[in-house]
DNA sequence: TTTGATGCAAACCATTTGCACGAGA
DNA sequence: TCTCGTGCAAATGGTTTGCATCAAA
């Protein structure tokens, strides 16, 4: 769907400057960073595309993504998936095939203290074929 | 082990302030924030515990887990595990069974730009019971 | 005595908040 | 008009760095 169709879908204002942040995040590959995302978006404060992210999650058309380097990234809410990460230099695939429905199953039958499991994180990490 | 014969072990000196934080750290059965070890590792100041544990995760005697809030966590490193974590009262359960194994392999088959999968980041989160 | 450990103060950096202004419904 | 989006400045909070001191091998 088009970013301004689906800004009015899920009810909050197409603004440009938001059209043109949920493009941006439409066209990567990849999550992306705050400031990542302000280099690309150009003139737009930092703390509003703080703000429209966390709308933007609010509403469920994004999703946050976080490494292991502390940085939330963002990244447009699909279909489930998870992310294979290359240690070396950063680069980023998206891995489809998830059947954690079955694992979940599991490690609820197993555990002691919990009725349900509604979430899941994941992210691989290894070395990419260039830096291997 | 003991904490002072693991320090040795791991060829770092066995300073009482680390025997300390290492102590709390094997008492645990959640991983511990840096400034919730400060509250239990009386007169020791904040720097020197961030120091001891990157000391720590060095020798690879403690690891990191990083839940969704940003704050990194710190647990003695045994056998490999993962964590459920209740979204409303934070309680910590670990889980052992982890075949990741396969899905490491099957997920390094279907990549097209990856070689080497060395690593996963995989928690959980749900209710424990008395919060479902 | 020489290296490494510690505390204190200050820096850092991603993120958030306050507030005033501006633009769209 | 009146709500809501935006920018600027400043605050926040977890973590790191600099530097002087202290303790241990």
């Amino acid at each position: 769907m088009e970013a301004s169709v689906l800004l009015k879908t899920v009810g909050i204002r197409a603004t440009p400057k938001r059209v043109a942040l949920l493009h941006v995040l439409g066209k990567a590959c990849e999550p992306l960073s705050a400031e990542i995302l302000r280099s690309r978006v150009r003139g737009m404060d930092l703390v509003t595309i703080y703000r429209n992210l966390q709308e933007f999650v609010k509403t469920g058309i994004v999703q946050e993504v976080r490494f292991k380097d502390g940085i939330v990234r963002y990244e447009i809410a699909h279909t489930h998936h998870h992310h294979l990460v290359c240690t070396d230099c950063g680069f980023v695939e998206e891995i489809e095939l998830c059947d954690m429905a079955l694992l979940e199953k599991r490690v609820l039958r197993h555990s002691r203290r919990f009725k349900v499991i509604s979430e899941h994180a994941l992210e691989f990490f290894g070395l990419c074929k260039k830096c291997a």
